[in-house]
DNA sequence: TATGAATGAGAATTCATTCAT
DNA sequence: GATGAATGAATTCTCATTCAT
């Protein structure tokens, strides 16, 4: 078991305040009219302590976005894994509304992270998490019948979650066309279609 | 009938120049990169000028992004009415590849608008204009049969579109998960489900 | 008698609504928040007639505070002189409340012409206007018993003048070290004991 | 015993250059034509650095304006409480003769401070200040035969001051109505008559 | 006279980044 | 590692003034 020092706990718990005032700042304020002393204000850190941590603004905001995109998805997915579906179909709509119910509690956060939820990004960067895995294995056996070539699958959830995440966007942030409880069922039809 | 006067003319054509010059500084360094500066020295005016048409830099912006917008779908659908289609499936797809064409080739504009390519915004901003009017009524020849309810149409083109914009967003400007190439057959085959 | 033309009328219509337009403007918003811009704006004139009347924004200051420091003197002289009085005291300090309770009631006028009702700057101005010199006749008349020198009234008309204007600025715009109706008795006191 | 770091020495350095340096640019050229980078440049440091000082222009000014005025009006009581006087009469004009000398010397200072110079003001920002307090000692020795009521000698303080004050700024900023020493005599023989 | 588009100098202010302590 | 004072380039935006129409 490795020993880790108080130094090492320290540290680790600036660098969280940081992202966790970062995060605040960014949802609440807007990525634009948020200057990095006002992160380090909010975090109760000097400001060249935050170049000790992170390169810039930006590379705290990749750090978030990466991070919350995949917790969206793995939340989702461990949300459904504890139920129990007669059909795929019942399951995957299960968990897309898992999604969209997250993202309309957070819309602050949807905003920021803004349309980068997208799975070839989180797939590539998890591509040996456990929980981003799974959803990969819920696809492949709700596919199986389709007889789809190697990488298809992958192509097919990049495309819904793309079609999720875009949708959730412009009904959730802008209200346009429409408020996303009232394009949820066309959605869900749609979807139903596609597999 | 409207006198114009060179006065107005000269106008326009001041408003013009600085639009182009920010659409190209915008498309080329990014929005970022681009101080007012830099547009007024490519228009050739001063500094002054460009308050007197544009409010700040994202008025032009916004300008920008709704008028390319509408450019693709209204050249898409006049692109795709100048042929004839056995179906409105084969009618839907080639005007869909002719966005996705179009994109391809203009990859600078895609990064530009970012994923507001969307249809609820262009359609509310446009809901006079012929160019857009025809793409919903070529939905509703084509989905008569379904028996859709008023409003629905619109949400079936917003959600067919949302998809098209973030898939070409993700593949031509990230690259991920794959090329637009390899996705467009699972997209079109998808496509064609949905409907 | 003259003939004043059309053209003349017309002429001073537009000047005195750049006059009107800046003191209302400079009374409610200050003069640093006022541009030429707003003043034509609220005037209804182009920009470019704003300096066929005046050199410059503190061009139209200068005038209004000769003004409207004169009409305060002359409407509290002629308010002073249709009354009667027993004694030059008696005149004098209703003469003076007169000023005051105009000031309280035109507290954005006092803070414009700030300490600018100067006696000596006035007097200059309209060293043969009507109302200004009856002014002095009312001290010269009230202080005939003094045997004061040739020159001293003027002095002190001045400094009593100079007393008031600044106690009612202090008091009325910024309310230190009192009220101005706490101040007046006191004052009062005071201004028996000079004369 | 406090601890005073180079650190803290060096910004006491900063601040007061800088101090200095809007001072000298106030009186000699206006607060209008006195920008903050002409200001930096003076005092030697960068323009970001003022604004670690000050909030802005006005932000310097309002403290030259307190601190002078506070500084004039202790310097007068200080010098004249080294000297001994028959009377309150005397030592009172010996007092305001002082602040009248010092603002000849110092006309561009009076200028600066303006009609600012509000015992008001004054009082209220200093009044734990030793110097300060020494002039309502003054006056409340001179004045105790006088039955005044509570609160009453800072009323006649501020009416002396004011009255002093701005005959000051007329007679030696403007000329008006004729020199500071011709006005002298007659206002001497009213400030008697006050007390 | 009157107009108002155009000008462009110039002012204020911000803020990422550095570096001596 | 941690600090935070100092920097100064960069940017936005204003506004008095001009002048062709």
């Amino acid at each position: 078991m490795k020993h880790i020092s108080k130094v090492e706990i320290n540290k680790r718990k600036k660098e969280d305040s940081l992202y966790a005032a970062a995060y605040e700042l960014f949802t609440t304020q807007g990525i634009h009219n948020t200057a990095i002393s006002d992160i380090v204000k909010k975090a109760g850190v000097a400001k060249g302590t935050f170049y000790l941590y992170f390169k810039d603004k930006y590379d705290v905001l990749d750090k978030i976005i990466l991070d919350k995109s995949s917790e969206i998805l793995v939340e989702a997915i461990e949300h459904t894994n504890i139920k129990e579906f007669d059909s795929f179909e019942e399951k995957l709509l299960y968990f897309i509304d898992s999604i969209i119910e997250y993202l309309k509690e957070n819309k602050l956060l949807l905003k920021l992270i803004y349309k980068n939820l997208s799975w070839g990004v989180v797939r590539k960067a998890y591509k040996d998490y456990k929980g981003i895995n799974e959803i990969y294995y819920m696809f492949e056996d709700g596919l199986k019948d389709y007889d789809l070539k190697e990488g298809d699958i992958e192509k097919v959830i990049f495309i819904i979650l793309e079609l999720v995440g875009s949708v959730c966007y412009s009904c959730i942030v802008l209200g346009e066309p429409t408020e996303i409880d009232e394009m949820k069922p066309i959605l869900f039809e749609i979807i139903k279609k596609i597999i």
